[in-house]
DNA sequence: CGAGACAATTGACAATTGTCAACTCAGTGT
DNA sequence: ACACTGAGTTGACAATTGTCAATTGTCTCG
């Protein structure tokens, strides 16, 4: 989701005479044409006579070497960490790390928003044999279509829940897939429905050679990336097939706030158990906290008593939220927060 | 050298409404505006309108994003190696990369340009235990001058050859301490001058302790990186008083194409050894050779002859050149060059 | 060989962005 | 108190950049 810009014609007339040897067949103009805008700060104009075509087309070239990849406009996610904000919050939870996105106006939804610093992140944190346990939801959804395509062959991406049966824009395999496509990185999917009618056909499924070597990788995740559930609105995982209102009922009983991971927590970020439990396939919430490094990525004014919830049990090392939310958290927190962060001298 | 930007004032009458809860305490506007203009592609009187402030103030903090490296637009150097040209120096001379820079119509001096994209091969090849030898000249000059700040806490940058008596804008040790300086690296500079006046004062030179201590260090370079200076010009070497006429004299007799940190080549690149070579303190052409991985920084129709005597005796692993300089290159490979690269389908 | 289809390129126009001199406002010195 | 300085901001304007429909070129098929 970098600058637009699309294509375009050239203004002035003093066209059409290459000024050195650039329409050779040795190169290929789009990398050119970025070059000599970006790194040389030339005008689009100068581009255009320079390669001797029309301005428009540099405009498409320029189009093509953002969409190829050819030039990076990034924004660094460790500047983000920088707003006032996103300290208090990490002071006040303990995080290694936490980045809040700027409100936008409404421009964009928030786990758009989050979806996209929380790629930014990932690409920057990943490291050559990393293995990142994936989970899912719409923000996980929306982070895998905000990475940039790259080559990460050492990677492992994980699927850390078992699949959903509804078929929705998202679902725990597709989540994963699409982020190990974009990063270039193997793909482990953990081929189980996510949740099955019996304890018994769990352990059936779960004792299966082939899951079982699957759980092996899984199990070796050094970095997790999870979103929050709220179980406020009918929720992403009712929607989308994953489980019926019947079944969450008991929970909500006992007072679950959120899910994640396909799992129930109460108010205090404890893992709900249940008879469900015993038919879900995937990491549970004590594996995931075992994982070094846990990314959280949740925001919106309907799941901060979810995300607090998580945060307050420290499910997550990093956070990457949203404005609002990042407000809302910061004088929940149990421990002493600081009143206004450091500011600019 | 990004894109030139600067600052300005906004136009629309509908401001000085704060469209959310922007102006708080707890954010930077300039990692604002970058996130909001750049990754999610708001125009400029949109982040203004978000902002609370104007349209200009908008376009300076943009400038200050870029100056503060909050947001990098790099030109990802592996693409400027799938320039066809490129491939064709690459394969005619054995090396494993070959970057070559766009003709900008005269715009920048080539050793300029050449230097913006080795700085962006530097750091993207630079690994965290990196010993980086440094030599000098112009080009490594520039180089130094085109990265950017970074962290690379890890890194060491160590001069190779000793310094130069004149007071020219470049010299060795201004080379190597720019170069670590920008990159945030450990930087070992050589204390001694680059030519003694006879062997035997080389010697003690030598032997001096905190001399053999800097030794060690240099002779770690895992990376060099070098320019490389024709002996045609009143060259680079003289104009530093690294040099005089004299001295070059017998070498040139004997058929001195090019200067290699210091140190004279003839045509086929075999180091020409004379009288000087025993006053001068630095690696030696053979030394250098044995570095794993040898960036050569060089272009110009002047440095033709030299680069390829250099090319020729595989003193350089990679290179960067301009587009003149690596067409003039390619005829000459002594092994079969193969003609027409492929061209997009 | 011409018609048709499709992609690349272009010029005119509209929108966005950069420049600049003027202005505001705090802090200072007298 | 008041003029002065300097950083930060602004509006009007100029330059650059994006859009789009029309044109051109290329390739395929009849």
């Amino acid at each position: 989701m970098t600058r637009t810009m699309q294509r375009q014609v050239t203004p002035p007339r003093i066209k059409r005479r290459a000024l050195s040897i650039p329409a050779e067949f040795d190169s290929d103009p789009v990398v050119w044409a970025a070059w000599l805008y970006y790194e040389e700060g030339m005008t689009q104009e100068e581009v255009a006579d320079q390669l001797g075509v029309s301005r428009a087309s540099v405009v498409n070239f320029l189009q093509e070497a953002r969409d190829r990849n050819i030039v990076t406009i990034a924004v660094s996610s460790r500047h983000l960490q920088t707003i006032g904000l996103a300290r208090e919050v990490a002071d006040a939870y303990g995080l290694t790390n936490c980045l809040v996105v700027p409100d936008d106006g409404g421009r964009l939804p928030v786990h758009e928003r989050i979806g996209m610093a929380g790629a930014r992140l990932l690409i920057e944190r990943l490291q050559p044999d990393d293995v990142l346990g994936v989970s899912w939801g719409r923000t996980v959804q929306a982070l895998s279509t905000a990475l940039p395509e790259m080559k990460l062959p050492g990677v492992t991406v994980a699927q850390i829940c078992g699949c959903s049966i509804g078929t929705t824009e998202f679902s725990p395999e597709l989540c994963t897939s699409n982020i190990a496509n974009r990063l270039g990185a193997r793909c482990v999917n953990l081929h189980a429905p996510g949740i099955v009618s019996t304890a018994q056909i769990k352990r059936l499924f779960v004792q299966e050679p082939a899951l079982v070597e699957t759980f092996k990788i899984i199990h070796k995740s050094n970095k997790v990336l999870f979103g929050v559930g709220s179980v406020d609105d009918a929720g992403t995982a009712m929607r989308s097939g994953y489980m019926t209102p019947e079944k969450i009922a008991p929970y909500l009983a006992r007072g679950a706030v959120g899910v994640v991971s396909g799992r129930f927590i109460d108010r205090d970020g404890k893992p709900l158990l249940g008879a469900l439990d015993n038919q879900m396939i995937g990491l549970t919430l004590d594996e995931i906290a075992k994982v070094p490094e846990r990314i959280c990525i949740a925001g919106g004014s309907d799941k901060v008593d979810a995300v607090y919830a998580a945060l307050n049990n420290n499910y997550a090392t990093i956070l990457v939220t949203d404005v609002a939310t990042a407000r809302s958290l910061v004088p929940r927190a149990s421990r002493s927060s600081r009143t206004g962060a450091a500011r600019r001298p």
